[in-house]
DNA sequence: TATGAATGAGTGTTCATTCAT
DNA sequence: AATGAATGAACACTCATTCAT
């Protein structure tokens, strides 16, 4: 169970590459077995289950990208910039690397309850930052005073999540970091602040 | 395969009832006919498989639903008096109906990637409903000019579902309906709208 | 799971069958259900798991075996008699189905303790006759009156099975039937009894 | 492979003490070798396989036990007297090591059919025991002349082997020694030996 | 129409054993 | 001699669907 082996992250990286082309449901164990040059046991030498593979890959790449961008908001002053280093990190992230923008936005959400209970948490840290830019903005009075910051930040997640679900749904079809600026509008315009085109 | 008897909403009701109460993983076949009061066979009489009964129960469900929203927007006027009325319209939908919030907003989705592109077929239709409000609002000079559709319909959308599931998720412990107004303002305010109190 | 249909008894024959030929280890339950000229699946029609198949098989035969023997000691009067009745009948059923023998006597033994604890509750109905038996020999004066019950019925037991777990090793290659008389008076003589040739 | 090194007695009274606390199917290489705080891979050095390992076990147990009855025997003059002191043996034996008897009455005997015949071989040395006792006492009189010696033996063995395998199972309530007498004198009568009090 | 008994394909996980170091 | 990471074969059970009645 040792996470810090090369081939700790070696499965992770295969379990994302299977699922991704074959789907959740035909994502066997042998078949990430294979796909990391490993024998079927030895996945058992790193995950406790299967479930744990999945977890895990959430968790190393979802915290990855929170650390990252909590370092990238960290030089801008504002939380109108704040948005939108965020809007654009989230969009860079997730066109970066298509297997696992399909895993995170359309595979993984077929997992039953426990894992998605479980994915919830690592997503909460996500969520609190969002938070934060959106309180700052309250206070900074770049935003409306009576904003609600729960409804301001499901906006803000679901906007997102919506726009890059429709986009890895198309299949990659159009450009997906042009539309950072524009998302980025309408969200600040949401929470109240006033842009200077309107 | 007829869909006008009495069995055949009998079945999509008590597949309603099961996947809520059991989950979409442990709602089997054998489980909704039993809650339906028929024979495991006779679900086929009436369905082509086990998707079959999923999709028709979202297209029943859902497609009343936009019925029922055309109409209650056909008599306003502004854009923006339209989409206070689906945002209540789909709050009130779901508060209304514990047993299908679950279903929609959160078993549903466990479903692997055929099913769920059948599903967003049935969306299409609100979708285009959302659309023709954002573009009425642009012309009638509602919202900025140049906002992009597609992005506002992702926001509205997003925005409805995102707040939907957290609520469904947290066992419904706060007052949905309330929320109408807030999220609302957000998201006229995020179509280039200027409220009063900004 | 109704154990009235024909099924139930062909599975549990077939099971005999492949645990006496295979052994216990090799009785896979798909090599039961072939043997039974059933599905896989149709097995847990009947029995709700692997192991319900084994205790049900134990059951059912030594069930039926207990209450054989139960109606043809209840034609004798003496204790003395009893036991010989019971010995013989024991080595009969024993050399009558070579297969029950080598399930019972050898391959059964190598459950786990979860089997082995439900079995004996089944043994425990044999054990209780023998007991029964014990006791009127004292109360009729045949045996010795400070015998310890106890210790008689594992006397008894121990040496019956091991004669029988002896000659089911060595491949049935004796007559086990002829051994009943001198067996039958070792038993009684340890119980006190004193035979005419001693 | 050498037998005389420590580490060999190490792994064996490893493997009584992880077969007695864990159970036959839970005494895993891995676990036995943790016990003997030697890595899996030296087990190999000092047998075959898991197999060797439980047969070196038994002979190593049952022969020192067989040479330690055989030098007690030795010292008695009649057969009556060696069953005693046989019976006592045993009884004190197992009762003074109650892993061991719990690997040897219970656990052991889970293991496969091949297994239990190399067991087999071990105890016939004890078999042979008991033989040579019994035609003693057939020869000096002491026992009937027409007493079946392998039936005798049955009768010897099984008896002793059931009321310690009860005595385990009843995780050891009850005082096991003060069974001696009783026992002996149920043998020796089942031998025709006619006790005073009969 | 309606029934429900029967079907059978499909997979996560354990653990005895090996072998490069 | 000693290590322990890596191997890979093996199997019980579920449940959507069928079809004889």
């Amino acid at each position: 169970m040792k996470r810090n082996r090369p081939k700790y992250m070696q499965i992770i990286d295969a379990a994302v590459v299977v699922i991704a082309e074959k789907g959740y449901h035909q994502a066997q164990v042998s078949k990430i077995a294979k796909q990391a040059g490993v024998a079927d046991g030895t996945i058992y030498l790193y995950f406790r289950n299967k479930e744990d593979i999945l977890i895990s890959l959430f968790q190393e790449k979802m915290g990855n990208f929170i650390e990252l961008i909590e370092g990238k908001i960290a030089g801008k002053t504002t939380a109108v910039e704040k948005l939108l280093m965020l809007v654009e990190s989230h969009l860079e992230w997730v066109a970066g690397d298509s297997h696992l923008a399909i895993v995170t936005q359309l595979e993984l959400r077929q997992s039953n309850k426990d894992l998605r209970l479980k994915i919830n948490d690592v997503l909460k840290g996500y969520l609190k930052l969002i938070d934060k830019i959106v309180v700052e903005g309250i206070e900074r009075d770049e935003f409306r005073k009576n904003l609600d910051v729960r409804l301001a930040r499901q906006m803000i997640f679901g906007t997102i999540d919506e726009t890059v679900t429709t986009w890895v749904m198309s299949d990659a079809k159009y450009d997906l970091l042009s539309l950072a600026g524009p998302l980025h509008q309408m969200l600040v315009n949401g929470c109240g602040y006033q842009t200077a085109g309107n």
